[in-house]
DNA sequence: GGAATAGTGTCTTTGAGACAATATCTA
DNA sequence: TAGATATTGTCTCAAAGACACTATTCC
């Protein structure tokens, strides 16, 4: 033991991004315990010295508990901490993004009954704590790497198309970029790999697409985001 | 009070830089409790409630306490936590990066009788804790953000020649930057501005400069490093 | 063949880097 | 005026963006 002070609160918030209708979505669930009850917030958990090993340890396990979600990527976003921020005291919160692709949230739905708001990181609802803060700053980091690293594939399945990838960048960054650019520098991520064989239906909103297109995945050795020099 | 559980060990830790001969130093001090008595070590303290209103008061308070320097920039740099990292048990520690210019870390031992051991980045001594990993981080911060950021110039004094920005520039980065490429970037810069009046002596080595140059400071209403989409 | 999307090629413009030329100071 | 550094201008090359063109599939 190394004070004797008394010592803040410690937990760790994370923010869930999936894609949605509409683009970036944040995943919420309610809180199940006062103050704010009820009301729809990140999901936490206190920092457990016992049961944990590492503050990453922290956040797997809540979002195992809590939302059914197992070995996803995650990213320490910051950290969060003073007097004001929770109004029964001092607290540190560090806050962390995790990326998932949507088929991955509707099963933890569907298999540990847990029901997820899924809201537009454009249109929050109210939030409680500084988890307003904190989103902002996750969609931040989130846009600003979506350009220079591969991280968009990781809000993607396993298998993705060119376009779809291209989709994700826009709905994120909000910029729309030229297919002929795009292309090109795509054939140049490292971290990225063809697939060989093809997809059918296409990308479209028609759904009748017509030629298929190549199919890519994440590369095997890497399990996060490749960091490049300014890709889009 | 939150939960039953133990807490954890909460501190923050300052990875204090400067220049000196031959580039990026970091500023250290002995530490003055077990475990690690005596040897080098970054400036922390443990976050206390009742004194500190934020984390940053708590680096702050570190700053004057233990260093005699007040009010710099500081920008936050990542939470380290887990069981290992300290002997005595689990505990986390909110990294951040310290820019000051070397005259005010003269003044601060000449004022307070600290004396700080600056050590090149690249030739760091054994550290205790992660501090090795978090100055690594730090440094990797630094790095970056000397190429798409006014942050080189929290490292200058007040007034400073564009030779020594990109003296600065190329130091952190370990690039060599073309005299004329760099100055079409630098005009551009916002957030930094001319001062009318010149400079003697020059820059160079030999001391007896020539032609005197143009200075330049931190625009008044940045008090931080401004975020610029790729500089040099 | 027509419709629709996938993928390629080309042209133009922009900007970075290299480097030459000029300017301004001290001794 | 010589020497040294500061500052500007010009040329070249490579990458980015715009956009037209070809390819492949489903109907």
């Amino acid at each position: 033991m190394a004070t004797d002070y008394e010592k803040p609160d410690t937990s760790v918030d994370c923010v869930l991004l999936t894609l949605g209708e509409g683009g970036l979505r944040v995943l919420l669930l309610p809180r199940d315990k006062e103050p704010f009850a009820g009301t729809a917030t990140l999901i936490g958990a206190y920092v457990r010295p016992q049961i944990d090993r590492t503050l990453e340890d922290t956040v797997q396990r809540a979002l195992r508990d809590k939302a059914g979600i197992d070995g996803v990527y995650l990213e320490q976003l910051g950290t969060f901490g003073g007097a004001e921020r929770d109004p029964r005291g001092w607290s540190i919160a560090v806050a962390y993004v995790a990326l998932i692709q949507t088929s991955i949230a509707d099963e933890a739905e569907r298999r540990s009954g847990v029901r997820f708001e899924r809201v537009l990181v454009g249109a929050l609802p109210p939030l409680p704590f500084d988890h307003a803060e904190i989103v902002a700053a996750a969609v931040e980091r989130v846009r600003a790497k979506a350009s220079y690293s591969t991280l968009p594939a990781f809000l993607l399945p396993e298998a993705f198309t060119l376009a779809e990838y291209k989709q994700v960048v826009e709905q994120v960054t909000g910029r729309i970029i030229d297919d002929g650019a795009f292309r090109k520098k795509f054939d140049a991520i490292p971290g990225l790999v063809k697939i060989e064989g093809a997809k059918k239906g296409g990308t479209n909103s028609s759904g009748t697409g017509k030629r298929p297109s190549q199919l890519y995945r994440i590369a095997a050795e890497s399990d996060r985001p490749r960091m490049l020099t300014r890709l889009f």
